[in-house]
DNA sequence: TGATAAACGGTCCATTCCATATGGTACCCT
DNA sequence: AGGGTACCATATGGAATGGACCGTTTATCA
């Protein structure tokens, strides 16, 4: 009970999603995921086949499979599942973050290339990430539009809205980031007023 | 020459060390990651030792070996491969970061948890994201009384100096994302006028 | 001085991850 | 019924992961 071998974070992930969606197949875990979480923390599908295995054998959760047709296998998170979640959110995590961004490491290696190169680079990065924070929040504006016509929706919509939060605020963390760097850049002739709202047009 | 068969991220790091640094060992590669880019994006030692070689094959990087004593292999980049940087800092990453936090993780399924989950999560990632902000900002301050006392330093305390600056300003986006989130769940006395953020209790 | 420990430098291995290919199932349309 | 297209799931090969392990050099101290 206590001697989990080391539960992974996929492995909380799967558990997280049985205990929020109720009895799942891995087909549904990866569009939850696809939808959410997976904008930027890629889990690969066939690890959500795999996963939920694991817990059975762990007692974490059960199985159930169609006899026939597509034989679909469901899994149902068992109570120990849902105390291990539980316990896992009390434990803090001091496992650090791990951020692999491709421009970053781009950024650090700039000063091998020509004197433009840093300024490149971050107006590239500015542009990615502007533009995918818009995207993010226009969905979030038409979720809250439909949701006011319909009254009270469903906890699809609720969680939907939860996760889409989600990559807004890390996409306007990455946007600060990005405009920390260009401020700091922008030594000759810098920015006179404010440039934020340049086009982001490529 | 066009056609190398996909260089990962691991690839242009060491190509860019070797770029930056000159002919290096494995060892030597590891050393400069782990004090730098490794603070938040974790490479493998067995991956800086099995990179170069990988390197060598595709002809943007020579091996020299000892012949005695600890047979050390030392990696030299070639012209191709110098080439390969430039190119690669003239392309845009377009790949998406991948931001795997298990403390989002956690506040993703928050409301699984008791009404306080949420504040806990955050009060405890903001703690330690705030800790490391500081330790670079420390260990970074030291470094410049040691360069104002010293006139031109070389090349390696300016390079030292900017990784810092990469894990600072890492470090700091993410106190301004939790910081935000922080505000955001600040409920009891919510939001007066935009109730889009609902409390996430179930 | 010699013995022992500690740090250095590197390799190997079992496991997990990951992307892609591929195979089966259900539904839709005519 | 036939065939096209989503849908659903697994298999597979290669890479990444992280730790154990091993030889080398330097430090410590009797």
């Amino acid at each position: 009970m206590l001697s989990t071998p080391r539960l992974s974070p996929t492995s909380y992930l799967v558990l997280g999603l049985l205990a929020r969606d109720g009895p799942s197949t891995p087909y549904a875990l990866k569009r939850q995921v696809a939808a959410t979480l997976g904008h930027f923390w890629s889990f690969p599908h066939a690890l959500l086949y795999a996963e939920p295995p694991r817990l059975v054998k762990l007692g974490l959760a059960t199985e159930t499979q169609e006899l026939q047709g597509r034989r679909r296998r469901t899994f149902t998170i068992t109570p120990a599942g849902a105390g291990a979640v539980q316990q896992w959110l009390r434990r803090p995590s001091h496992d650090s973050t791990e951020l692999r961004d491709p421009g970053l490491l781009q950024l650090y290696f700039a000063d091998l290339g020509s004197a433009e190169t840093p300024r490149i680079i971050i107006r590239e990065q500015l542009a990615i990430h502007r533009a995918k924070l818009k995207e993010y929040e226009e969905r979030a504006s038409s979720q809250r539009s439909v949701r006011g016509t319909a009254g009270a929706v469903g906890q699809l919509e609720e969680w939907h809205g939860h996760s889409l939060r989600m990559g807004t605020l890390y996409e306007r963390a990455a946007v600060a980031f990005w405009e920390e760097m260009a401020s700091e850049t922008a030594d000759d002739g810098a920015a006179p007023g404010d440039r934020r709202d340049e086009p982001l047009i490529a």
